[in-house]
DNA sequence: CGGAGCCCCTGTAAGC
DNA sequence: TGCTTACAGGGGCTCC
């Protein structure tokens, strides 16, 4: 499942072999990822140049001679390049020295068209560039669960579901804590926590759970790092007891219950 | 604001 | 072995 680390590894792998770029040609299938944009998108693409790729949050922006595209991965979308095997292709680009594929099993995925400046939705401050004392101030302002704020791309671009349970983790915050009763100590701790991992996942060239990869086909090597996200009943690296896992919005939560407690009410 | 619940979608794993 | 069912979850939506 793609998130900043992952998105970012596809745009580096991406952006010296599309900018400049000139699209010569587009072939679709009919898919909900082009939500209802499909012939927009196959009249209007030929003919532009890529001139920047961009990461936004976990959206990977194209910028064009005339438009935007906002591709989204959702949870099992890929761009490849030809000839990394594609099971589910939804759009076939034709380029000047490459045939980019964007493959995407389960649909979750976007592929849109954009006015030249735009970028989508607004959201909230990318996680590895926000300020430590800007994001204690934002979490305190919060009553919600720090798992959902986390989530939630508006309050903050990048995180999703592993790396919010593994940031959680080293920082020692319980998910369900609400924001404004983290204390500063520790929403720094996780300013921290969550900032290295982050960089150390992009270095690792992401995690691959299933079925990320990145523009070349690759896997990712940071899924063999991971300490409690799919690491129900292990135990604890730290201090041994077994992880657990619940449901927080929808989504498998993974911690230990030992090292991170809620704080205590008096 | 915030939480709950549903939906989309399909491959895989578990259960019978 | 073969079928059925549950589950995975990013994000968008509604409802309260």
């Amino acid at each position: 499942m793609p998130e900043l680390p992952e998105v970012e590894t596809v745009v580096r792998s991406l952006a010296p072999r599309l900018v400049g770029q000139r699209i010569l040609a587009i072939t679709t299938t009919p898919s909900r990822v082009f939500r209802g944009q499909q012939q927009v998108i196959t009249a209007c693409l030929p003919g532009q140049q890529i001139h920047q790729v961009q990461r936004y949050g976990k959206n990977i922006l194209l910028t064009l001679d005339r438009h935007r595209v906002r591709i989204h991965l959702g949870m099992t979308g890929k761009l490849l390049f030809a000839p990394a095997p594609s099971t589910h292709p939804r759009a076939m680009l034709a380029l000047e020295d490459a045939l980019l594929v964007f493959d995407d099993i389960r649909q979750f995925g976007r592929f849109e068209l954009l006015p030249a400046e735009e970028s989508g939705p607004v959201l909230g401050e990318d996680a590895l560039e926000i300020a430590p004392a800007t994001f204690a101030a934002r979490l305190r302002e919060r009553r919600g669960a720090i798992k959902n704020l986390l989530l939630n791309q508006v309050f903050l671009r990048g995180m999703g579901n592993i790396y919010t349970d593994e940031a959680l983790y080293l920082a020692r915050i319980h998910p369900l804590c609400p924001g404004f009763l983290v204390p500063r100590r520790k929403a720094l701790a996780l300013h921290t926590s969550m900032r290295a991992l982050l960089q150390e996942a992009i270095a690792a060239g992401g995690s691959s759970i299933s079925d990320y990869v990145d523009a070349s086909g690759q896997r990712g090597a940071f899924q063999d790092r991971h300490q409690v996200y799919g690491k129900e009943g292990d135990p604890c690296p730290r201090c041994g007891a077994a992880i657990r896992r619940m449901v927080v919005c929808q989504r498998g939560t993974h911690y230990c219950p030992r090292c991170q407690r809620m704080p205590s009410v008096r």
